[in-house]
DNA sequence: GTGAGGATGGCAAGCGATTGCCAAAAGTTG
DNA sequence: CAACTTTTGGCAATCGCTTGCCATCCTCAC
C-alpha cells in the first residue's frame, strides 16, 4: 500500500561507494567482481535489506524465473496431483508458479497465454485443449512442456494409458469378462482419445468385446447417465474415463441396488483421493501424478537452458499400475 | 525461446503515425486521448498484434495486476477450495495468481513473501503460520488478506467455527452424547485453537464434557494414533479436527472394529471431497471454503484502490452448516 | 477580434536492473 | 624494465512503459 521506498542497487552503491554495476554484477555475474569488493557489497545490501526487483530484471535481461501452468478445471481433483509436483519443482528451482485455470476452453487458453506471455519464461499445459496446429503455432514463439498430451516433438510428459489400459483389460479378462464398456470423457480431451485407442487395441488382442459409450463429463456428476447407459448394454465390467465418473456410477449403481462387482464390475483411471474411500473401493490405475508435474517443470527449466550441444526436447513416458481393490471380481455366474 | 521481438508501443506509435505517450495513454488513460485519435491507435495496435508488457507498466507504474496466495500445504485438500475461489476470483479481475506453498513453516512463508514482494500488489494467506507480531509487521508494507486466521484488524475471511462448533456440539448432546473428545491438530495452527475454544465454550454451556487430545498431523495417516487415543479415553463422541483426520480415524476404527456409530460417533470439519465417500459418511461441518477465496481475494483487490472515503479493512465471517450423514448416532445404550 | 480555458499530443525523465565497452590497475614474462 | 595480458570497476545505453509538464489548437464568450 504505502511504498516505503525499496532500496535499489543504487543505494547500496553509494552506501558501498561503488558503482551501480558493480552491486549488479555482484548478484547477477559474481566471478566478474574481485572477491573483497564483493564481500563489502553483500554485507552492505544485507545491511541496507536489499532485494533485487525480478520485474526490473526481466525488463532488461528478460529472464523472468517464471512459469505458468495451465490447467482445464482447477476443480478437478485430478490435477492436484501435477500442481502440486510442478509446484514443488518449481519452487525448488527458485522459480515463482503461476497457476491459471482454462475452464475447458481451448479459446480461454490461448488467451491466457497471450496475456501471461511477457511475464514468463514458459507454460506447463495440462490436458491441454488445443488442437495440434495451434498448439504448435505456439511453440513457436513459446516454451511449452505439455502433460498428458503430446504433440509431434514437443516436449512432454505422460501417463502411459498404453501398457495400464493392457493390464486393466487383462485384469478383467483374467475373472473372466468377456465384454467391456468404455464410458468415455469429453472428446476434445486428447487423454480420452488415447485411453479409448489403447484400451481397444488391448480388447483386441485379448479377443474381448468392447464399446464406446458417452461422452459424459468427467465428474461425480456425470455417473448418472452413464451407470443407466451402460447397464443397458449389458456388459459385465465398465472402465469409467476417470475416477470421478467410476465414483459417480459407483453411486448411481448403488442406488439402482445392482451389486458391484457381484453384477458389474468398475474401474477408473487415476487413482485420486477418495478412490479408496468409496464402496466399494475402486480399483483404478494409478500414475504418477505427481511425478508428472515435476517432469514438465523440468523439462521446461532444461529447455530454457538449451544450447547446441544440449539433446532435443523430450518425450518422458512416467509408468502406471493397477490398484486392484474391491469393486472388480468376477463376472456373474448367469 | 528465441524471441522474434514482440512489437512495443514504438513500433506501434510510428505505424500510427503519432507519440508513444499517446499510444500508451491509448491503453492506460483513454479518455486522455481524442476519441478518433484512439480508434485509430487501437486499430494500428490490433494489426501489429500489440500487447503490453506487463513487466514494463508494473516497473514505471507499480501496478502488477498480480497477487499471490500462500498456502501451508498444498498437499491438503482442505485447501482445494480455497485456492479454487481465490483463483476463480482474480481471474475475473484480470490479475494474475501466483500460487505458493509453505510447507507448514513460517520461516518459509516470510521468506516467500520477500521473494515475491515486489511481483504482487498483495498477499493471501491462508491459515497462515506466522506470529501475530510479525504478521503484523509485514502488513505495514505489504498488502494481506488473512484467511482463516484473524490478526488486529487486518482484513481477514475465516470461515466461523464459533456457531459451528455449538452445532456439533448440539447435534452430539441431542444424540445423548455425554462426553466428547477433541482431536486436535497443529498447534500452531490459529485455527486449531479457535476449534477447540468454541468447542469446549460450547460443551461448557451445553453441559457436556470434552477433553483434548493430540496435537495429531492433519492428515489421513495421523488418524491411527488419534483413535486409539480416543478409544481408551471411554468418549462416545469424537471431534476431529479436519476430515482427514477423521477419516483416518473411521478407518483405524474399523481395524479394530469398532462400530460407527455403534460405539462412537465421528465428526470433522471442513466436508472435504471425500467425506462423503468413506464409510460411514462422514458427519462434518461444512463451510463455504471457496467462498473464503473469493472473498479474501476481493478484499484484497478493494484495498488497492483503497482512498479516504472507503471503509476501513473488513473481517469477514461465513457461516458453516452442519452435515449429517452416517457418522455419527445415538449413545450406545451401555 | 481578443483572451480564457479546456482538450490533445509530444517531450523527456524516470522505474531498477543488465551489459557492452573502455580504461586503469595489477600481474606475467623474457 | 618494457611489453603484454588479465582483472576489475565505471560509464552509459537499454529494456517497454508511464506521466508531469509544456506547447498547440480549438472553442466560446464578450
Amino acid at each position: 500500500m504505502n511504498t516505503p521506498k525499496r532500496t535499489t542497487i543504487y543505494d547500496v552503491a553509494a552506501e558501498a561507494g561503488v558503482a551501480a554495476s558493480t552491486v549488479s554484477r555482484t548478484f547477477s555475474n559474481p566471478r566478474r567482481v574481485n572477491a573483497a569488493t564483493r564481500e563489502h557489497v553483500l554485507r552492505v545490501a544485507e545491511r541496507l535489506g536489499y532485494r533485487p526487483n525480478p520485474l526490473a530484471t526481466a525488463l532488461q535481461s528478460g529472464h523472468k524465473a517464471t512459469i505458468a501452468m495451465l490447467v482445464p478445471d482447477i476443480t478437478n481433483p485430478h490435477f492436484f496431483g501435477t500442481i502440486r509436483g510442478a509446484e514443488r519443482r518449481a519452487s525448488e528451482a527458485g522459480v515463482t508458479f503461476i497457476l491459471g485455470n482454462t475452464e475447458e476452453s481451448a479459446a480461454n487458453e490461448r488467451n491466457q497465454i497471450e496475456r501471461l506471455d511477457h511475464s514468463v519464461d514458459g507454460f506447463v499445459l495440462a490436458a491441454s485443449r488445443m488442437s495440434d496446429e495451434t498448439t504448435v503455432g505456439i511453440a513457436q514463439s513459446h516454451n511449452l512442456a505439455l502433460v498428458n498430451r503430446q504433440v509431434d516433438s514437443l516436449p512432454s510428459v505422460v501417463v502411459d494409458s498404453g501398457p495400464g489400459s493392457w493390464q486393466i483389460v487383462e485384469h478383467l479378462a483374467s475373472l473372466g469378462h468377456r465384454s467391456i464398456v468404455y464410458l468415455s470423457g469429453p472428446h476434445q480431451s486428447w487423454l480420452a482419445g488415447e485411453r479409448w485407442k489403447a484400451l481397444r487395441a488391448a480388447a483386441g488382442r485379448r479377443g474381448v468385446a468392447v464399446s464406446r459409450l458417452g461422452p459424459f463429463p468427467p465428474k461425480v456428476g456425470g455417473g448418472g447417465a452413464a451407470a443407466d447407459a451402460a447397464l443397458v448394454s449389458g456388459a459385465t465390467a465398465l472402465v469409467a474415463h476417470n475416477d470421478l465418473l467410476a465414483i459417480g456410477v459407483l453411486r448411481r449403481l448403488a442406488e439402482r441396488g445392482v451389486p458391484v462387482p457381484g453384477r458389474v464390475s468398475v474401474v477408473g483411471y487415476d487413482d485420486i483421493f477418495g478412490a479408496d474411500l468409496c464402496v466399494p473401493a475402486l480399483t483404478t490405475l494409478a500414475g504418477p501424478e505427481d511425478e508428472a508435474g515435476r517432469v514438465a517443470v523440468e523439462l521446461l527449466l532444461r529447455k530454457g537452458s538449451l544450447s547446441a550441444d544440449h539433446p532435443a526436447p523430450q518425450r518422458v513416458v512416467l509408468p502406471t499400475h493397477l490398484v486392484i481393490r474391491d469393486s472388480t471380481g468376477p463376472v456373474p455366474a448367469s
